[in-house]
DNA sequence: ATTGATCAGTTGTCCTACAACCTGGGACTA
DNA sequence: TAGTCCCAGGTTGTAGGACAACTGATCAAT
């Protein structure tokens, strides 16, 4: 067997919770609105109770839907307002266009080169081991909302994948290598500097909000590093905390 | 009986969760070590496995554990990295104290007010209601991390409670009088303005993370609007990543 | 109008069983 | 010896049925 692709093989549990939540953003439950008791689901779905309440508690805990012993299930509701949280680890690109707007990207540069000292800590690299650096501008609606340095371990990375990289999603890319981010930890910080960005359209503010995260793969293994400085105001940072 | 305790009636899976994280974050088990199987976990909270597995999943959520098919229950090791994240709803003091700092705060001023076009509609009131206005510097280690703006309806906050608040956490004074936020839908900004804080040590720089957010009760009313300033370097504002 | 009992519906937990998957060790082969 | 394959045991995922605990509404009694 050549490259493995990382099979779609996840647990019905985890279908089950994101064709609810696809349902659930999708409009057919309405915000504050009960859905289908568990039983209703089971049937609904063909699986067991157990499985509907895997997906159910998922969507709990991304804040999504409140269930109440005894009562229901239901669709929380925040006064109509947008509900996908950064905590999702979901592309910028997916984000934006949850939220409504067409999102494109503009890439900047792409090269392979030495990581810096702090870098390779980052990343786990021996500093002999290249990496790949993207530069790119993200927009929605034709503006600029964020600018993003992803950098990848260059091992690994042919180029044909490279040249596919300038095109579609980059955890698209990610994923056909067998690079498969399902954790990050990540930094907020706000930054003021010219330094940020490039081109004609760049913001007079210089006023960002950055997100410095590092992707882990499934066995702990970084994949890759990025800074992402969100241009402030331009983009409406959203964070769902649940208790 | 009088003002009702929120009673501390949690599921049992939720007690378990709670318990595995203090353990975890104690350093009982250690970073990518594998936890007790579910059996196991079974016999010592003497608990189905339903029940084990409630907690388990919710711990995977908050992107404590990893939890894989056919092998066990796992650590998540982020190269020792601190590891609570600001998506879980806790006290910025608890948060503060978890980090291994000791917490501290200081009013700067309490009083009723009547509230503005925005924080009304924020919080759902008329805007004959009026709203107590608390503002705070918070610190961590005798130095200022933060500065807190926060607004709670006025509505039912006896003098007392008014008293306590100067005193202990908002979230203690506030379960007092049945106020009890499980959810807050957050932004996130940055912010450069010689406008927020006051006092000698205010920083020089001006340049903050806002936190800006609502909190929620159980059935979905407003019970505080907060704006929270980070003083941006003293404050690492940690966010866990998960799918 | 208020209170209290009752009841159907829903989620929380338990039990048992099996399927799917992973891991390590041993037999086997070259 | 080194590598490959197979297998058995352990672990998590899912199924089905049962009962406990809780909620909300109805309705009778006060």
């Amino acid at each position: 067997m050549s490259s493995r692709s990382t099979g779609a093989r996840v647990s019905l549990g985890r279908e089950i919770a994101e064709d609810l939540r696809r349902r659930i953003v999708d409009g057919e439950f309405a915000p504050g609105s009960r859905l289908p008791s568990e039983a209703d689901l089971c049937s609904h779905y063909r699986v067991s109770r157990v499985t509907v309440r895997t997906a159910a508690k998922a969507l709990e805990s991304q804040g999504l839907v409140d269930i109440r012993h005894g009562s229901g299930m239901y669709v929380v509701d925040f006064g109509g307002q947008i509900r996908s949280g950064v905590q999702e680890l979901r592309s910028i690109t997916e984000t934006i266009r949850e939220m409504g707007m067409v999102p494109g990207m503009e890439y900047h540069s792409i090269q392979r080169r030495r990581p810096t000292e702090e870098e390779s800590v980052r990343l786990h690299l021996d500093s002999e081991e290249e990496v790949l650096d993207l530069q790119r501008a993200i927009t929605a609606d034709e503006e600029i909302v964020a600018y993003s340095y992803d950098l990848l371990p260059a091992s690994g990375i042919t180029d044909e994948v490279e040249k596919s990289l300038g095109e579609g999603s980059m955890f698209a890319a990610m994923d056909r290598i067998g690079l498969v981010p399902v954790r990050a930890l990540a930094e907020l910080h706000a930054v003021n500097s010219r330094d940020v960005g490039w081109g004609r359209n760049r913001p007079a503010s210089g006023l960002y909000l950055l997100l410095d995260q590092v992707h882990f793969d499934r066995s702990g293994t970084p994949v890759a590093y990025s800074k992402t400085y969100f241009v402030e105001g331009r983009f409406q940072f959203v964070l769902v905390r649940t208790r």
